[in-house]
DNA sequence: ACCGTGACGGCGA
DNA sequence: TTCGCCGCCACGG
């Protein structure tokens, strides 16, 4: 991953890494990506997604929390940001309860 | 080098 | 089932 130069430790780009091989249509939890990493913090994962400099390349819109709960978006754990988090999420067929909670048949592995 | 903060997770009330 | 508290990891100041 070299599109930008910017300075990221190790464990970031391999956060990235793995969010980029969540499909479409499919959402992964802060604590399923934390393991992927080889990492026991979820929140770790979300310092690193917050940063996210490759904002399309990697899509941070599939990472949802462990409680199906959207979560947040670009750092943003406001309505409005999380509101296009979910039309997205929506777009790639991801659907949504009543509560505003992903499906978890959504969730991968 | 130390302390505080944060897109979370799990357990208990 | 919902709300709250504590615990973990990495990063910025």
């Amino acid at each position: 991953m070299q599109t930008v130069d910017d300075k990221i430790t190790a464990f970031q780009e391999r956060v990235y890494s793995a969010i980029t091989r969540i499909p479409a249509g499919r959402v992964a939890t802060y604590g399923t990506i934390a393991k992927m990493v080889g990492c026991g913090s979820a929140r770790a994962v979300g310092q690193a997604l917050k940063r996210n400099p490759f904002a399309p390349k990697v899509p941070c819109h599939r990472v949802v929390s462990a409680s199906r709960s959207p979560g947040g978006f670009f750092g943003e754990t406001s309505e409005p940001a999380i509101n296009k988090k979910c039309l997205l999420l929506k777009k790639e067929g991801v659907t949504f309860d009543s509560s505003g909670r992903v499906n978890k048949q959504h969730l991968l592995s």
